[in-house]
Order: structure tokens, then sequence, then C-alpha cells
DNA sequence: GAGTGGTCTAGACCACCAA
DNA sequence: TGGTGGTCTAGACCACTCT
């Protein structure tokens, strides 16, 4: 037994995926499909919902129900790096450094991070631009003990604001050469703020990334919240024969 | 101006934050709400879809609305391997192959081995379990002359099914050792397809990997779709000084 | 059987956009 | 101004789960 906003659903995607309705084109408007399937108007915005959600339409008032242009940054390949390296995709790499303070972190920047729960750790947040909307929210901790370590060496304060160089060569001043990274890749629907910082039509998803930089220990983790339609990350591995 | 189901929706998405209603436990029954609110059904329901698809709450019929239990394999950190690494985090390593076949590759295959547009590759499916839910759906596709080095090499044909070794193996075995894979990750929400395989419920997108392997040139290119709500992915790379 | 969520209707009014 | 999608109602019936 199937329903019928499913039928108007699946009927709305085999059209948008053979072409009939291609990106950036609109689908009927919503009396038209009340019509053309003799449904109640909630039938067919059921229907129309559920497109949304899976990202294929963005619905809007005024206008009408447009395709969406399936062909992000995403999946784009590069023959790439000598070496490893990780490379983030976007297209603007504007950054804004949205605040820099002292903090007590959460228990899954203590766990990372393998310091005492009530340590203090300096906290950023940035944003990462593609154009004019944000496409990346990063978080980064750095713990006590290697701020001081950095401040020492190198009469940095990092909780001033943003350092005149790179954490990378900060940390190798201070005797804390970072050695490797790992990143921990997952993905889960924005919540509100989130779609709403990065203006995410519904049906677009969050790419997340957890990294931990390891000196002897660990020296820094970051979280990062990328938008979905935006955003793809690389890694390149050498593998030992 | 605010809407009614965004009220009813932020109550109960605060209420569901701060431990009101603890993951598992349900929220209250549509009518219940209905009563609370004094508005209709569709605008409780509409409220209560909208944290089903911010993958909060999954609805159950004849059951009630449960909490999801957002503590997934997610963003487990392991201090790891010693060298670049790469790992698939999931519970059951059960693998089903699905199918294995001479095919013709679509663009962004033939882009990513770098072959002919008319060449063969030999296609593989497989299933990737968690338990009893296909975890992650796995595409590999090895292009013409890497399959006949191999099967010269080794006597295997890749194309009548599952080999007695792994690939990276037999890559060395034909003189084509792996030198460097790159994996591009990315996330969109599931397709009804997928969403069906996987038994994703809504609000819970998909983790894309697209990975290519390289000897001299490319020599298998795969597609990775996992269930956003099983699955995360870790890399570490060494960091040259 | 009682209670849950799922589907659907017919009609209304509102917010937004283009011509 | 006319057409678009967004919200909301009051009521109905269905499918499912538990006891």
């Amino acid at each position: 037994m199937t329903t019928r906003w499913k039928e108007i659903a699946r009927s709305l995607r085999d059209r948008i995926e053979d072409g009939t309705y291609p990106p950036g084109s609109k689908i009927p408007a919503i009396p038209e499909l009340m019509d053309e399937w003799d449904v109640a108007r909630d039938t067919v915005r059921d229907a129309v919902s559920r497109l949304a959600n899976e990202g294929l339409v963005t619905p809007r008032r005024g206008i009408g129900t447009v395709v969406r242009d399936i062909t992000p940054v995403a999946l784009a390949y590069r023959p790439d790096r000598p070496a490893a390296v990780w490379t983030t995709q976007t297209e603007g790499g504007l950054d804004e450094l949205i605040s820099t303070e002292w903090a007590t972190p959460d228990r899954g920047v203590i766990d990372r991070l393998e310091i005492p729960p009530n340590s203090q750790v300096v906290h950023r947040v940035r944003h990462q631009y593609s154009g004019k909307q944000v496409a990346q929210i990063m978080e980064q901790w750095v713990p006590d003990h290697v701020v001081t370590a950095i401040a020492n060496a190198t009469d940095v304060d990092l909780s001033a604001g943003p350092p005149a160089t790179d954490l990378h060569s900060l940390l190798r001043h201070a005797k804390l050469p970072p050695a490797s990274t790992t990143e921990t890749l997952s993905t889960r629907m924005p919540d509100p703020d989130e779609a709403d910082l990065m203006e995410l039509p519904p049906g677009v998803p969050v790419l997340i990334t957890v990294r931990v930089t390891r000196s002897d220990g660990p020296v820094e983790t970051s979280t990062f919240v990328g938008a979905g339609d935006r955003m793809s990350q690389s890694f390149t591995v050498p593998l030992g024969g």
C-alpha cells in the first residue's frame, strides 16, 4: 500500500532525475499538482516537503519550487600533492575571527587533549566564508601548558587575538613540533543556529571534522562544522609499498 | 513574527536538549500537545516532523515519538597507529558481496581512473554490515589494464568473484604497487533507495567517500555511501616536522 | 480495545514576489 | 494585482502496537 503523497513525490523525483525538470527550473505549482492528482493542498505539500528534505528542491514563496543544482564542490577529484596532505575545498578562503578567550573545556575537548577536567584552554571560534556565505564554523582549543610554552618561547599571547604566524610555526618555536594529526569525519543535520548562520536550506546536512594535533601529546584540537552543499574534504595518504 | 509550529518545535527541542526528554524517552503524544498548545493536529505534526528531519526524534506508529540517541560511533577518537592510516569505524566488519561484473563506467569513474570513455572496468558492489543493518554501500571500479595485469601475474580473475587475497597484495604481485590514495569526503541526504537499504530514519544524512588508489597512475577507484548515524571515518597523517 | 502516529480533506487567511 | 508557497483548522479514517 502506497500513499498519495508518496506517489506524487516519486513522480516528481523521477522527472527531476530524468531531466524533465532540470536544475534551476521549477516544478509545477501546488494548485496545478492538486488538479493533476486530484488531491488536497496539504497532500501536495507533504510530497514537496519530502523532496525538500531530500535536498532536491527549494520552495520559494512568491516564486515557485525550484530544482536545486546538485553538483556542488563535492567529489571534485584532485590528483594531488606529493605527500600526506589534507585539503579543504571551498572557494573564498576568507576567514573571520569571531572570538578568542580563555574557557573551561567540555568533556570531549578534555578527552581529546588529555588534560585535567578543570584546566583552562584558549578557545577560538572562526568562520570561513565561501563568497558571502559562511561555509564552515571552526572552533579550536589549545591547552594551558601549550599556550604558556608558546608565550615563553615567542612572546605571542594566543588569547589576545590572531597570531602573527600560524600555529604550526609557533609550536615548532616552542619545541612542540606537530608530529601528526588525526581527523575524524562524520555527518548530521544542522541545528537551527547552524542552519541560520550558514543559510542552509532544508535537506542540507553538515560535515563534521574533529581534529587532534599531536606533538608528544595532544597540543591542539579543533572541530569544523561545514555546510554540506558547499564543502568536501580530501586526504591524500602515501602507502608504504 | 514566529509561527505556532515553530514555537512548539523550539519548546520541544529545548526540553530535549536540557534533558527533560532524555534519549529513549518519548515526547508528549500529539493529542496532548494539541491540548497544551491549543492547536490543530497538523500544526503539532509540523513541529514534530521538523524535529524528525533534524534527526532529534523518531515518530513510531503505535508507540509514540521517541528521542533519538545522539551519540553514535561518531567522534570516537583514537590516538592512533604509527603512520598514515585510515580507519572506518563500524562495529561488525561483515562484508557482503552483492555483484561483480564488467561494466561501462560513468563519467566520474572515467575521470578518476583517467581511462578512455569506452573502456571496460570491473565493477563491484559490496555492503558492509553493522549488526543486521547495512552501514555502508561500497562500489569499486578497477580498469581493464589493471585487471589484465593482475590476471597475468597471479592467475586471479577479478571479474569472477571475491579474490583470495586483498587487492593491495594482488597489485603488488602485478607490479602495480599502490603508492597513495586520495579520499574525498562529502555529505548529502540519502535517496529513497539508500534510505530503504540502510534503514535510515528521516533526518539522517549519508557520508560520501570517493577514493582513488594510485600506483604510477590510478589503479582503482571506489565510492562509499555510509549511514550518517552509524559511521565516522578517521585519518591520521604524519606531519613533516 | 485503547492509544499511538500517518494520511487526507475542504476551506481559509497570510507573506512574499513579479509584472 | 494575481500567483506563489506557508500556516492553520476541525474533522475523518487508517495502520500499527501494546495489553
